[in-house]
DNA sequence: TATTATATGTGATAAAAATCTCATATATTT
DNA sequence: AAATATATGAGATTTTTATCACATATAATA
């Protein structure tokens, strides 16, 4: 557990929110930090499961999903190096997890102890507004995708998601979506069918080229429009 | 000005995130704090206009909304009292405001100058705390009605905002809608037409009577079904 | 490598929802 | 109260999307 528990002092990945945290205080955070490796593939932590902790992502793409049913799950989102997961758990209300998170690359992340956590917000100030900050920026990217989704039919929300992939998580062109067509498919809450058919429309129309799971955008602006009118 | 603004510190209406503070900084709130009366209709904040405040209900019922298009207006969701509009705007980097808000009944509210609110969350960890889980538990809300909505066909959707409305918002039987079908229609992604079609669907299967803008729900385990399987 | 499971592509069909059109009702303003 | 604007209801039709059935491809495992 020590062994490869690099300290969070020395750590050179420090997010914009620990970087105004003192000496003293980053030893606060040590105390309550645990440093772990995941598969692709692995889950890290899980829906209902006990809240004891904020996850930092050093490295790698996580998905973040929650069960419907017994059966189907639902993918919320996908989320990359510098995200902070399970920030709900920050309200004391919440005893367990809001949802699940699998390592959909391989994946290093700190797990930080939500009681420390917890007792640096109510310490440093400028640490706490560094959290709304994060806290208030990851949902207005949210809201932004759950509204683009809920106010426009298919095309809209598949061109949406692409851009959101493409500008926000993995931010290179082409990308690998790292999921299945039917996880995609739940993002945007329609059908694996619909989404290979809308696909292969996009790129009978030469908006993209994809190769088994991997999208290169040929007509960005194209795709915006989509996003925007359909 | 200073005539119709009752004191912060002998305010009754305090917020849990408010009542954490001492009396010097109630003091700090009142000097950046502005109350406010609107009419049933009248808009509260302007989408992109400055970022300044933030605004407390204390009275009333508050449509957030945002153009999509300069035709097309979709709305976000109903707010009430004891909610914080416009968190967004302690993001420094946010210099406007993320949405509209008209007030949908006679509203009363309290405009929070921002700089004062962030200066009590550096002051304050347990009042920053508190905001912290503001935010939350609010963001929590809205995911789960934007992802029943991602989810779900239509009358899934109709079903998870009457029961929004009578669960979280309005908090009676029977309620008054206080928007428009066009507004609910936005609310859930859909044509005014489709809404129309689905709550006389509901009323055929005696689910709901509605009544003009009035819904009385009569079988709310179906209703929950509905929002569940529709 | 053979075997099995999982993922993907594709057509046909059914179901759901959007759009269009027009009538009627309700609210707002003069 | 009359006139105008806005909101609602409802049928017919078209478009969109889901579902079903099955073939093929790819990945995981024995």
């Amino acid at each position: 557990m020590e062994s490869n528990n690099i300290k969070c002092r020395n750590c050179v990945i420090k997010s914009s929110a620990v970087s105004v945290l003192n000496y003293d205080e980053l030893g606060i955070l040590e105390e309550g930090c645990f440093q772990s490796e995941f598969r692709k593939g692995e889950l890290i932590f899980k829906e209902g499961g006990p809240a004891k902790h904020i996850t930092y992502i050093r490295e790698g793409f996580v998905k973040l999903s929650k069960m419907q049913n017994l059966e189907k799950e639902y993918i919320v989102s996908i989320s990359k190096k510098g995200a902070y997961l399970g920030v709900q758990n920050l309200n004391k209300t919440n005893n367990s997890n809001y949802f699940s998170a699998y390592a959909i690359t391989n994946t290093l992340v700190c797990f930080l102890d939500i009681d420390y956590f917890d007792q640096l917000v109510k310490r440093n100030g400028e640490f706490a507004s560094e959290v709304i900050s994060y806290i208030i920026n990851d949902e207005m990217n949210s809201f932004d995708r759950f509204l683009n989704n809920v106010q426009h039919q298919l095309p809209g929300r598949l061109a949406n998601i692409l851009l959101y992939f493409y500008q926000q998580v993995y931010k290179k062109n082409p990308f690998n979506l790292n999921i299945t067509k039917t996880e995609l498919a739940s993002l945007i809450g329609t059908s694996r069918e619909s989404v290979t058919r809308l696909l292969k429309n996009f790129q009978d129309d030469g908006i993209i080229a994809a190769d088994k799971s991997s999208i290169l955008i040929l007509d960005e602006s194209k795709l915006k429009e989509i996003k925007l009118k359909g």
